[in-house]
DNA sequence: ATGCTGTGTGAGTAATCACTTACTTATGCG
DNA sequence: CGCATAAGTAAGTGATTACTCACACAGCAT
């Protein structure tokens, strides 16, 4: 097969995490082959593994990148706000990330992969500095911090059960409020 | 191979059942072999799937399983409490549920298994099952009930990453006090 | 004892897994 | 041009996957 361009590695490794956002989403850690990734990024499985020596490092690097950009839509939510108004802002910045059904299920499947110990070393580590980064932009207690990430972590399994298209009783008690006061501590 | 003693198809399902817990729970439903339950079970890998047409409905049945137990440790937990005690009885008994790291592990398993669509609706019609038995159990409100769930998953992602085995910072702030003593059970 | 029903298995199937070996070819630089 | 280097692949490896087929045998009723 004749490729028409080739790119730096390091271009490439950023198509390939692009790719595999998308396709560990789908099954996870376990669900998801190799193969599956090198054809969602249009190369040749081998290829995959020269930019990534195993199947797990690819996984972490994913943790990380997936992290990273929750971290950054905090950033960017936030502005030169501060306190009550950063904490909302950000609330608002989850609920749109959570719309990308991909960011979702991946977070779902970075937790769910915490058996292995090197997984949940990193899964750990990551969600430490979404802690400590949320605390910096908001300046919220001990409660207030609580209360946010506790939110935002049932909106996650909401979200992943896809309980908000087949509405029942319990979701309407449970959802809309939630989402609009998601950052009142 | 000589069966010492031969069991009723229904006994035999129960304990299946039961090694299914523990197998599903290390890494969830791409990551676990029929085979592998099969050999935790004691019975050779054909005779699961007289038991179990495929996979998906042993699966499908752990999850009905596993938010059965969580049902039936609420109402023990209760007793004849109501309103705030109950709800605080309720708490208690879900912490000592995620001390078994086997059932918090299947929880997230269920959670991130939702992109099957056939998984996602049993899993939706559990939870939902779950969430009216704690209206039931507690009479809280909307706030209350959200409150309640939001913090037991918040409590779930928290013992996944087994955070509270490696005790940083931000994990003394996220988690009640007697939470803490979670990994060394 | 015979035969029937239900519990249970040995030995397969084709497909897929993570990962490798050995190879080709595009591209920048002298 | 010539050639080193880096980008990229075809074709495998042995192991494991969900699931099946044909068969064995325990226990019970007659």
């Amino acid at each position: 097969m004749v490729t028409a361009t080739r790119m730096t590695a390091e271009d490439r490794r950023a198509d390939v995490l692009r790719a595999a956002v998308r396709e560990f989403a789908k099954a996870g850690y376990y669900g998801t082959s190799t193969e599956d990734v090198a054809r969602a990024a249009g190369i040749s499985q081998p290829y995959l593994f020269r930019l990534f020596p195993t199947k797990k490092t690819l996984f972490i690097e994913l943790v990380q990148h997936g992290f990273g950009r929750v971290r950054a839509a905090f950033v960017t939510a936030v502005g030169d706000l501060s306190g009550e108004d950063a904490m909302h802002a950000m609330g608002e910045a989850y609920g749109d990330l959570l719309r990308d059904r991909d960011q979702l299920m991946l977070q779902m499947h970075f937790y769910a992969a915490c058996e292995d110990a090197e997984i949940a070393e990193v899964v750990r580590r990551e969600f430490g500095r979404l802690w400590r980064e949320v605390v910096r932009l908001s300046g919220a207690d001990d409660d207030g911090m609580q209360h946010f990430f506790a939110i935002g972590m049932l909106m996650n399994v909401i979200a992943s059960m896809d309980a908000t298209s087949h509405s029942s009783e319990w979701v309407k008690a449970c959802v809309p409020p939630a989402w609009l006061t998601l950052g009142e501590a």
